[in-house]
DNA sequence: CGGAATCGTAGTACTACGATTCCGGTGCTGTACT
């Protein structure tokens, strides 16, 4: 014990602090790590296991620093849950502010007056510059983005909102910031600390493997037999399970399979009743239910220990959208499977929904209708004269922004960036990086198309993909199993995470090398498979 | 991109088949009405 006795030091003060209010008796050295950063001032991004205690990172510093703190969350349900559980810890009040919640105004002024700790918002609240101006006034000590993977993947097209976090945390004086995810591979972290304009960041990332998660895929060519085989499987496995499936008729249709197969089998997707919706959660969390079959509507705040499989009748988006899936698996440590059903023909339906263009028109009018104008423009006007909805105008202005077209006052009004483009070159730029942004999307298929047809180690596969080394064979995935997987090539031309030159695709890093292939990002491109006797014939990639 | 539903045609009985059309995921919001 130190001079400054056993609290004096940051991390005593914190562990007491921890244990004080939440009754936590250990904090892990990543938890650590990451508050001691922010209480010294500087920005973090954690990336851990649902769980791991990520919550815990923000919430014991905020108990510690003078000011209220604001937490970013993507859904309505899981700031309920967020603020019902810190209530209950009584760690200096906490509340939403939402279209579902009243009174936003009272609640507002109750963090103003330093009554109220911790305000959780979605970032569509944030759009609001009154809004936003009420939280400067609170002189705010710490933002937290919880879900933070959400930017990246969200922030592009269907909710535009995310990508103006950035200004937001400006605005808020930029006090320390952390943003929190389970799953994110090294480019999207550099994405999400660019795109919130992050600084002196400290990157904790721990835990990636799961290694009780038993990794398989299950190859069919009729749509018909993929089905029926789904359905037995998921009807003769033991515990409870979910079934992502790709549209929200294909939920209906299992679960009704499901049923006449004599399990509690119930649908779960978007476009039920609230009420409905409720109920699945409710009866799952109380082992009322087999199996919830759902679109990827179903699992952010989703914490049941006990879930025994995760089978997927069709491909998601991505790798990321995989493995944060599969992660609702085996969170009690206990083995719990893995298994996709996989045609490729299904992952048509993951490239029709990457497959949207850049609204040149609507740009074209913007860009062209700030210039005349000159001065600001309040974005509402703008709104109604276009008469286009919110989130498509965001996500325009977002790109014409990007695009060096277009600024965003403090107001939220729009002026044209002095020595910007014109309209023409602005809308042409901004379709550059519409384009660029789809290829990566594209390329994320593949990967998920890599990761179905792989020989290989499946674990290694994804864990690769998410930055992590892992030069060996997991002895678990049915490749391992079947002893058709290779053992890692640790001896070749490229060595993990080197970057290199490819003479039509620019510039990489190297994210996973198998004996005869490297599977390479390149920074305009995305992911790329290339055989290595082709890269050795043609010289195509270079060190650089 | 691919699957399902619909439409149209051929050719005479009820249907088979090709062409065409439509559809598909994630959530916030903010207000009116019960």
């Amino acid at each position: 014990m130190g001079i400054r006795g056993r609290f004096g030091s940051r991390a005593g003060r914190l562990r007491a602090k921890a244990r004080e209010v939440f009754g936590w008796r250990e904090l892990r050295p990543g938890q650590v790590e990451a508050m001691t950063h922010l209480m010294k001032g500087g920005d973090a991004l954690v990336v851990m296991p649902t769980g791991a205690g990520k919550s815990a990172v923000y919430q014991v510093p905020a108990l510690l620093l003078d000011g209220p703190t604001v937490v970013v969350s993507p859904l309505i349900a899981l700031q309920r849950d967020q603020v019902a559980g810190l209530v209950e810890a009584d760690a200096g009040g906490a509340v939403a502010i939402n279209s579902a919640q009243s009174g936003g105004e009272e609640l507002l002024e109750g963090v103003r007056a330093g009554r109220t700790e911790f305000v959780f918002l979605a970032p569509e609240q944030l759009a609001k510059p009154e809004t936003v101006e009420r939280l400067r006034a609170a002189r705010p000590s710490l933002v937290a983005i919880d879900e933070a993977h959400c930017v990246s993947a969200w922030g592009h097209d269907f909710r535009p909102d995310y990508l103006r976090l950035g200004q937001v945390i400006e605005r808020l004086g930029h006090p320390p910031v952390v943003a929190l995810t389970a799953t994110a591979t090294p480019a999207v972290r550099e994405e999400i600390i660019a795109s919130l304009g992050l600084r002196d960041v400290r990157q904790v990332v721990r835990g990636f493997d799961r290694p009780n998660l038993e990794l398989s895929v299950r190859r069919f060519v009729s749509d018909d037999d993929l089905r029926r085989e789904l359905v037995r499987e998921a009807a003769d496995r033991s515990g409870t399970g979910l079934v992502y499936v790709a549209t929200r008729r294909a939920t209906e249709e299992y679960a009704a399979e499901l049923r006449e197969a004599g399990r509690r089998a119930e649908p779960y997707h978007a476009g039920m009743k609230a009420a409905d919706r409720h109920r699945v959660h409710e009866m799952f969390r109380d082992d009322e239910l087999d199996v919830v079959v759902a679109t990827s509507a179903f699992g952010m705040g989703i914490d049941k220990p006990d879930v025994r499989f995760v089978l997927h009748a069709a491909p998601p988006e991505s790798p990321d959208s995989y493995y944060q899936e599969i992660g609702r698996a085996g969170r009690d440590g206990e083995p719990a499977a893995a298994v996709l059903f996989y045609r490729s023909e299904d992952l048509g339906l993951r490239r029709f929904f990457a497959a949207g263009r850049a609204d040149e028109e609507l740009m074209l009018r913007i860009a062209t209708l700030v210039g005349e104008h000159g001065g600001t423009v309040p974005v509402r006007e703008l709104r109604e004269l276009l008469g286009v909805s919110a989130t498509r105008l965001t996500r325009a202005v977002n790109l014409l922004e990007r695009a060096g077209a277009v600024e965003v006052t403090a107001k939220g009004d729009l002026r044209r960036s002095s020595g910007g483009p014109d309209p023409e070159r602005a809308v042409e730029r901004a379709v550059e990086l519409e384009d660029n942004r789809r290829r990566i999307d594209e390329s994320r298929i593949e990967m998920m198309r890599a990761y179905a047809e792989t020989t290989g180690c499946r674990r290694r596969f994804l864990l690769e993909y998410f930055g992590e080394p892992y030069e060996r064979l997991c002895g678990t995935c049915d490749t391992c199993r079947a002893g058709e997987a290779e053992a890692p090539e640790s001896e070749g031309p490229f060595e993990m995470h080197a970057r290199v030159r490819h003479s039509a695709w620019g510039p990489g890093t190297v994210m996973s090398r198998e004996s005869d292939r490297v599977t390479v990002l390149f920074d305009e491109v995305g992911y790329k498979t290339l055989l290595l006797e082709a890269v050795e014939r043609e010289n195509l990639l270079v060190a650089g």
